[in-house]
RNA sequence: GGGGUCUUAGCUCAGCUGGGAGAGCAUCUGCCUUACAAGCAGAGGGUCACAGGUUCGAGCCCUGUAGGCCCCACCA
């Protein structure tokens, strides 16, 4: 058999034979199977609309490292993935590609805009979902779903009709947020405060003297930042507490332009410190003067059409555009003397965040949830750590939305969506909210019923996902199984969108939450800290770096060195990293095919391992330990890294240079199977650990490796084993370990190129210390650059001009005549007496601290103990070589 | 106005429940050592923003200050 790797990983076309193979073997497909326990997570549903950006590759990465783990872990895991049909961003972008052709959406109409609609999901549905395989996402896509299929729409409408029988799906007259430009209702979610320089205009009306006119004296001044409102002023308002104007309580002011009188309204929400204290009342179009209007039974006059033009309400302003009539009616203002003046002003303003399009509050008939009961589990299952949200901090954002929930506006004035399950009888008026069509009105029982022709918001379909996914309303095996699910995955950036929805939704509907946890993560920023936007062109496109790099390589950059919850930015250098590192798993595994060639490798008998094979057995249990914690806790970042450090540090500079002689040797078998034995074992434990990181590659050395087994994906996760703990070897070697990294130091030091060898001698009076040097010479040798390791118990024979290296209770000596300059080498030990008189400082310092003896926990002290010990006896030798010297 | 979060090496960031400051990149010096130059061996570089406090002991906990970022509210 050959195992002949190239030299360099070259993902390109090994990532997508992988995956197919992955799909033709259906790894990624689940089933009901009582006898393994379910592990499930459910996609945040990209929009069909969607291209694949760096937010769903972090996304994405991140729900496929916990399934796959889990997955190896033996559990019965499953990822639910599915589009969203994204009603507004939809249904935009259809209408600017109709425009586009000269088509207008109301010349096509609701039934042919509706065809469209499915042409383009059709289309482009697709796209998003190849592009999330791309980056190797195992979901089980036998069960992909989409949030306007049959399925879900039957939970849609069974929600609203059940909501509605309940009295929590409400159709009422309310102040809402609209935006002109898409001609619909939004919910107060979807609003985005932008500040903005506006300017404050000062003006006055004329109070209402005894005759009912408007007097030519008196005035009640007041600024507002939106002129043209004053078209449905039905009020001022001033403070009940302001005694500058209680001489005004009970009369009237004089609305100009439109002639006539308003009444002077006394009102707590009225600052008395801001302006003069005094506010028009326009109740129509400000959610605080709606609040007031309702208090004082002030009549509502909406002043403008759907398009922010003025109606016929605003007499001659009507049909000027809302910043048309503003400038005229400050003109004419002005014109009757009433401006007072004018000031610059910077304040925030809503706009859409779709289109960013400045909002219009005003008053419509709207579907709304009523929020207050509905909450109310939401609230206590996140307080009582039912649902546990990571990082906890995203609790305080939770609660901060909760407390202050307002009812949602529900219905939009879309086409592309669920059509809200509401009839009106053509007759009387009647509203019959059904899952069916009814045949007659049940009122006056007359035939023609007319369906609203609002659909709902977006995230209504969304809040449901979790179990319409699973098959809900019907009581599903998978329902029953696999509900509640166990993770979800998101950004903090949805909290309000769509988590809390989803967890409230859950409990009104299934009577359980939807999920354990929430694992959210930040945004993915371009290298200066920017958000990756389309308007500045910083966007970096995954499937480019995909196709650069590999997906293995993005996704390691996307989780290391983040911690949940956090922003992070995005470095090519960075993943050129971990391209390197892909590559350096690659090469160790040629390594170790190489020498492997075509034996076979025995499982070797526990006394034929040597202590560098314990040594590392015994590391890599700690690293399983670790990894696996760690992963648990969602800390995928530190986990990887774990990894990541072992492999590279331990393994490839560390046990493969320690074993070569051990292979390269033809004179002991048993001693070069246990080393490849080793290699092999840990190779493969370590790249388990790796996979759910880097799928592609670890799969691919897997397969080679060792060509009976099918897939690493499927293969179990390691595990941490008692008998795997070897305390003294890890000790022992870690002191060869520290005499090569000391002598490599004074080498480099003196500038000795690594050709020229020399003698090495190990000096200790203490046995133990002799048999670890003496049992490790095969390697210590080489690593050391050592002709010759002599081990002994004293300094017989040793130049005294030879350099040294001191450690705890060895000193290490190498006879280099005359490359030694003896200045430089007092130099260097001065330097290294004054370390360890530092170090010795500082834990006499603390052992000569009553307090740290008397508080101090018992092994906290012996572990100072010990250093005391080391250092007092390095110290001894360092000085006795001063002296030797001199 | 309320809340969150950050400030650690030249850059970007880790640092879990308090017990001798880490990584990657960058810089410098040697190396083509039979897996890997996408590599190997070494080096330099930090009053952990500032000021107090708790503690035997603080990058970590508490209070305050300064600056940055984010979310929510929206005084018309």
């Amino acid at each position: 058999m050959s195992r002949e790797l190239a030299k360099t990983y070259d993902p390109k076309g090994i990532e997508d034979r992988l995956y197919q193979k992955w799909l033709e073997k259906k790894y990624f497909h689940a089933e009901v199977d009582e006898t393994k326990k379910p592990f499930t997570i459910v996609i945040p549903p990209p929009n069909i609309t969607g291209q694949l950006h760096m937010g769903h590759a972090l996304d994405n990465t991140m729900q496929d490292i916990l399934i796959r783990f889990k997955r190896m872990q033996g559990y019965n895991a499953l990822w639910q993935p599915g589009t969203d049909h994204a009603s507004i961003a939809t249904e935009v972008r259809i209408i600017n590609t109709l425009k586009e052709q000269g088509i207008d959406k109301h010349d096509l109409g609701r039934e042919k805009f509706l065809e469209r609609a499915w042409e383009w999901k059709k289309e482009y549905g697709g796209r998003i979902i190849s592009q999330l395989k791309k980056l190797g996402s195992s979901c089980d896509w036998d069960r992909e779903r989409f949030t306007m299929d049959e399925g879900c729409n039957k939970a849609v409408t069974e929600v609203f009709c059940k909501m509605h029988e309940k009295g929590w799906i409400y159709k009422g007259a309310r102040i809402i947020n609209w935006c002109p430009v898409c001609n619909t209702s939004i919910s107060d979610a979807e609003v985005e405060y932008e500040e903005q320089a506006g300017h404050f205009w000062h003006i006055k009306y004329p109070l209402v003297d005894e005759n009912g006119k408007p007097s030519t004296t008196e005035f009640l001044e007041f600024a507002t930042t939106r002129p043209e409102t004053m078209l449905g002023d039905t009020a001022v308002a001033i403070n009940p507490d302001d005694e500058r104007y209680h001489h005004l309580r009970g009369k009237s002011v004089w609305l100009p332009l439109v002639d006539k009188p308003i009444p002077i309204v006394e009102d707590s929400y009225v600052d008395m410190e801001f302006g003069t204290g005094v506010v028009k009342i326009t109740p129509a179009h400000d959610p605080n003067d709606f609040m007031v209007g309702q208090r004082h039974n002030l009549e509502v006059i909406n002043i403008m059409n759907d398009d922010a033009t003025i109606n016929e309400n605003g007499g001659k302003y009507a049909g000027m555009d809302r910043y048309v009539a503003r400038e005229a009616i400050v003109k004419d203002l002005d014109a009757l003397g009433l401006l007072v003046k004018i000031e610059d002003y910077s304040h925030n303003v809503g706009t859409h965040d779709r289109c960013h399009t400045t909002v219009e509050p005003l008053v419509k008939q709207q579907w709304f949830v009523k929020m207050d009961e509905l909450i109310k589990p939401a609230v206590k299952a996140v307080k009582e750590g039912e649902i546990k949200l990571v990082p906890e901090r995203m609790e305080k954002t939770y609660f901060n939305w909760t407390d202050n929930i307002k009812d949602w506006c529900i219905s939009r004035q879309l086409w592309w969506g669920h059509r809200i399950p509401a009839y009106y009888c053509d007759e009387c008026g009647e509203i019959v909210v059904a899952k069916e069509a009814p045949e007659k009105c049940p009122k006056c029982g007359c035939t023609h019923l007319t369906q609203d022709s609002d659909t709902l918001d977006t995230w209504f379909s969304s809040a449901l996902w979790p179990f319409s996914t699973l098959g809900w309303p019907e009581k599903t095996k998978d329902l029953e199984y696999f509900y509640p699910t166990d993770v979800l995955v998101t950004g903090y950036d949805i909290i309000f969108f769509w988590v809390i929805r989803m967890i409230f939704s859950g409990y009104e509907q299934m009577g359980e939450k939807p999920f354990k946890t929430v694992l959210f993560h930040g945004l993915v920023r371009d290298s200066q800290g920017r958000k990756m936007s389309k308007s500045l062109g910083n966007g970096i496109d995954p499937l480019e770096i995909i196709d650069q790099y590999g997906a293995d390589a993005l996704r390691l950059t996307l989780i290391t060195g983040n911690a949940p919850g956090n922003d992070m930015r995005f470095y090519y250098e960075r993943v050129e990293a971990n391209r390197n590192f892909a590559n350096k798993i690659w090469n160790a595994s040629r390594f170790i095919m190489m020498n492997m060639g075509d034996e076979e490798v025995k499982t070797p008998d526990a006394s034929a391992l040597e202590p560098v094979d314990k040594w590392i057995l015994s590391k890599l249990n700690g690293v399983v330990k670790e990894v696996t914690d760690n992963m648990e806790n969602y800390e995928l970042g530190i986990a990887v890294q774990k990894v990541y450090d072992f492999i590279w540090d331990e393994f490839c500079d560390w046990y493969i240079e320690m074993v070569k002689p051990r292979l390269w040797a033809k004179d002991n078998e048993a001693s070069r199977n246990a080393a490849l034995w080793t290699l092999k074992t840990v190779l493969l434990d370590a790249l388990k650990l790796l996979h759910p990181y880097m799928p592609f590659v670890t799969e691919e050395i897997f397969c080679n490796l060792q060509s009976e087994e099918e897939s690493i994906m499927i293969s179990s996760w390691p595990v941490f084993k008692e008998d795997r703990v070897f305390a003294k070897e890890e000790n022992d070697i870690e002191i060869l370990k520290e005499a090569v990294r000391g002598i490599r130091n004074v080498r480099t030091g003196m500038n000795v190129p690594p050709s020229r060898k020399a003698q090495v001698y190990v000096v200790s009076e203490n046995e133990n210390m002799r048999n670890i040097f003496e049992a490790g010479k095969v390697f210590f040798a080489p690593l050391a650059y050592a002709s010759e390791v002599i081990v002994q118990n004293d300094k017989s024979g040793i130049a005294d001009d030879a350099v040294s290296v001191v450690i705890a209770n060895a000193n290490i000596y190498i006879p280099f005549a005359e490359l030694v300059d003896i200045e430089k080498e007092k130099e260097r030990l001065l330097k290294e007496k004054e370390r360890l008189e530092g170090e010795l400082k500082r834990v006499n310092g603390m052992l000569s601290n009553e307090k740290f003896i008397s508080k101090a926990p018992e092994s906290k002290i012996n572990e100072e103990k010990e250093k005391l010990a080391k250092y007092t006896q390095m110290m001894q030798q360092v000085e006795e070589r001063l002296s030797a010297l001199q």
